[in-house]
DNA sequence: AATGAATGAGTGTTCATTCAT
DNA sequence: TATGAATGAACACTCATTCAT
């Protein structure tokens, strides 16, 4: 089966009471909605703030109402979608139970799961490329997803060391066998991908597990021997 | 080592008398590398065709006299820089002497030594960037560079399985194991790493390095078995 | 006379509330107004949009909030004012009373008053001044200006011939023998005329009047009988 | 006959001995010819001077090497184009023999013949279409050209008068019956002749005659006496 | 004299932003 | 609050004109 949307057109839960009242409200949501699926598609440069409106709903000058500035509603778009759920994340693997190579595999996939097929993903694709024309928002999201996202991988890897189960490994390189197949995933899905779908008829679960279990071979003691 | 200097900053061989001529000459490609430079820098859409020019070190008009349009100048950045060597290093392939892992380890190397280190490398972060606005131009992408280059791993791998030096991969997946890191090293050159300094304090060679060993770890039968 | 004003500046019917309403409504008629005459005045090419814009009170942007181009402009301006007045002219000449020589001369004082007078005229001197720039649109003109206007005025000298005032004339060219003093006098009224005062102080009801009675002796069997 | 074709499609009489030359001092008249065409055909603003130097065979600077600018170029179009040969035909009129109708006929007939059918016509066009742009010089054109010619015909029809042939007529109003069936032509065969030839397969030649005549019995005394 | 590469002021067109309604 | 008409700064692109060769 070739990848496809396992993203659902944003979920609108909880809707309020009146009609009106829940537009006003969902307002600023739908204008970043809309605007990171433009801005991911096209790029900061190339997406026109009447575009972001209309997709919305809204006309150009509600937009303006809401951010005071195309940047500015860039940046909001950006910071919106980062959301520290890392604590969360943190303590999700503090008690984790099983092995160092499980935590690798779980770590994968729930990145997919929750990062890469949805619109979040978006936002990764966005600022790698666009950080150098917003170098703040850049230092920003490296503060922000990068440091926290690493520091959770090198703990992961640092306690697979400690427990024997991964070789001694250079944790400042080591990351990135990691980081690098996702990001490469990431993408793929929003650039290249879209524009030769012959070429990337990749079944996303597939090569996360893939990448894994060589990953994991490479970073083991004895990846088959152990047990 | 059989393999030398392909690449170089052109050929000056036989440079014209007068002064105006031999800028002619040179223009066209002055005008590429000041392009690319922008291109990569800032997206296509942010870059202005004068600053293009004035980097170039001529007027406005001067960049419309060798390119019709700033699109056109674009494509004409991508495919300058895209030149199949791929015939070249698949020669290079066929005759190496060595096992699949060195191959492995060669190719890497190789590719951030002719690609990732050169500014050839932004023509992918500029692809990758901008592939959504020029579908016709990622296509071309797509089957001049990427095809190849799947292709030549490919081979390498199928090589290394059919030595029984590697186990028996899923190719399809198995290619970014090798794809995946070259990439996202090149990303971050051109993205993240400029805005962060400190957290991308890299080491380009001992990144391929360590990525290199590890894959090769977890492609091989026996890790640290045979060679 | 049951004939009446057909022409008039537009009918100012129910102005909305709002100023800016009211003027929205009337910017693309105002914006046709001062293109028409800096068009006819200046040529297609040498009138630049701006001054268009500045004319009709407003700024460069929102002539093209009406006008997806100049093109576009200048084709709305010559289609605007063709407006098919033939269907009622027709009938204005099924219906008259009086000999062929009273039509031609009528036609030929209303041509005057109704299009040579007017602004309308400059529509004239635009088409026969732009045609080559403008193929579809000369063929356009030709079409719904033209053509209806030489079967009108065939139609005239038909009757004449058939009622025996006439006498016998190959239409083919005898319909110029009334287009050509029209044309004339709506080409110097836009041209030279203006641009040599001293050598045009001609009175454009007498010059009608004198082209059509030396025509009129022209065309008919026994113009004033004997004598 | 002591009159002859005068024109011609320019005269190469006497062509120096080298090839370089000749050509060299060819080239104002070559550059103005292309230019007539060209400024014929597109309008002043319209025609690029590169391209009537492509026109000529010469470069772009070679253009500039003649004439100052563009604008002086078109100038000088008229100005050569215009060239009095008034003197001439004034003379050739004053030793016709025979009568006023006759040098009416001739009059028109040889208008067509030297202005008309050739390339001199366009400097009519020319004039019309751009008197606006430019006031100076309709206003030369108006006298070198337009008042000359305005006096030949006066005198033709004065004479006519004196000689009884003509009734009395405002010669003010009068010459215009001659003058607006030629212009007329002139216009179409440079505007919307060309562009929708379906429209006028006129004759020329009898379009002339057929206006000749329908004028001649306007402006007898007797239409269909003498003679 | 002739060339054509180079220039830069000028113009059409876009689009973020404002503001009267 | 929401609108969308209006704005004008910004930019791609053109072309008359210059000038080194």
């Amino acid at each position: 089966m070739p990848l496809s949307k396992l993203i659902g057109p944003g979920s609108p839960e909880e809707p309020p009471s009146g009609k009106r009242e829940r537009r006003k409200e969902a307002r600023p949501g739908e204008l970043l909605d809309a605007a990171l699926d433009l801005f991911v598609e096209k790029g900061f440069a190339a997406t026109r703030a009447e575009e972001v409106a209309a997709r919305a709903g809204v006309s150009k000058g509600t937009l303006f109402l809401y951010f005071p500035s195309k940047e500015e509603l860039f940046k909001a778009v950006v910071r919106e979608n980062i959301s520290g759920r890392f604590k969360e994340w943190n303590e999700e693997f503090e008690t984790f139970e099983g092995s160092a190579a499980d935590m690798v595999r779980y770590c994968m996939k729930v990145w997919w799961e929750r990062i890469g097929a949805t619109r979040a993903s978006g936002i990764t694709k966005l600022m790698i490329s666009e950080a150098r024309n917003f170098p703040e928002l850049a230092a920003f999201y490296q503060q922000e997803a990068i440091r926290p996202g690493t520091q959770l991988i090198r703990r992961i890897l640092q306690r697979g060391m400690d427990s024997g189960e991964f070789r001694q490994l250079d944790l400042d390189y080591a990351v990135f066998s990691i980081v690098a197949p996702m990001i490469f995933l990431i993408m793929m899905k929003h650039s290249l991908g879209p524009c030769a779908p012959q070429d990337y008829p990749l079944d996303p679960e597939r090569y996360v597990q893939s990448q894994c279990e060589t990953l994991l071979i490479g970073l083991c003691v004895r990846p088959d021997g152990g047990s």
